[in-house]
DNA sequence: AAGTATAATGAGAACCAGTTTCAGCAACAA
DNA sequence: TTGTTGCTGAAACTGGTTCTCATTATACTT
């Protein structure tokens, strides 16, 4: 379990493209319009997304395509879901298009926010998680470290 | 948010009874048989359980009866929902009942084990993650901590 | 540039975990 | 017991997500 990309200047657009392209290629995907409209709607959101907000924000993609497209990114590691208690589920970018962080989850609109901790928590969290992974036989991929409550917004 | 009860014996089936009894009392809820019944089945289970789990466990309980006493479990406070990107939600008993602890998620499988971390640990992550959420103006109300990765079956 | 193979697209149908309905039943109070 | 209210269970429904398949785009070959 590695640290998310340094903190440091944020990627621009044609960065992120170029990092989605090499790991679509790397699985025999095709970079294609759609999958580029997409990527550019999940960028320009700067915040987890669901379904529904990618098709108002491009509504020329098809939202059968959309799945399909999240899930090929999805396996390529450009994204990750968010599993959410809510109804639908969220989407943003892996590391290290996205810098190491963790979600506030609002419990009464669904809403997710990223947020970061500091360097030596995480480290500490590491370490601990591996030790206890290592006791019970299982291979640490990542974290996910979730606080659930109530946003500015729903208090 | 607080340290679940403290390490010691485990709790009896009469006083997980007792204690669920008073929950639901509480919420003007019945502790009916069927209520009885679904808490034993999580209490033996021992660990998170899906719906399949505990009508395999209980067939004489009605898949929707037992939806809509979980629902009634949670908002009592007596269960709580793991969001999982598997098929099924797992439940399991919520704090007190069982002492705070955070899950190992196979990604192959989608089996959850419980596991716990050091004191120490858990009040550093209390801290940074109060911290950063007066920071957005958010209200704490529990967090949640999940190593996902390959379980000792699956590797 | 044309041809060919293969992957991607999109509209709709299908799927299925979870929820709701509603008529009958169980739990508690007087 | 009688009445009131909440609970149960079988089946129908809901809605987010996935699948199907005919068509179209992409990339490779000649």
């Amino acid at each position: 379990m590695t640290r998310g990309r340094a903190a440091g200047p944020p990627l621009t657009i044609s960065d992120i493209h170029a990092v989605v392209g090499i790991r679509l290629a790397r699985h025999d995907y095709r970079y294609t319009h759609s999958r580029r409209r997409l990527v550019d709607v999940i960028a320009a959101a700067g915040q987890p997304v669901t379904l529904p907000d990618i098709v108002e924000a491009a509504p020329e993609l098809a939202q059968s395509s959309v799945y399909r497209n999240l899930d090929v990114l999805e396996r390529s590691g450009v994204v990750d879901r968010i599993a959410s208690s809510g109804d639908h589920a969220h989407f943003e970018f892996a590391e290290p298009l996205l810098s190491h962080h963790h979600h506030l989850i609002c419990m009464d609109c669904g809403a997710i926010e990223d947020v970061q901790l500091d360097d030596d928590v995480e480290e500490l969290v590491d370490r601990s998680l591996a030790e206890v992974a290592s006791r019970a036989g299982f291979t640490p991929r990542r974290h996910s470290l979730d606080l659930h409550g109530s946003c500015a917004d729903c208090d």
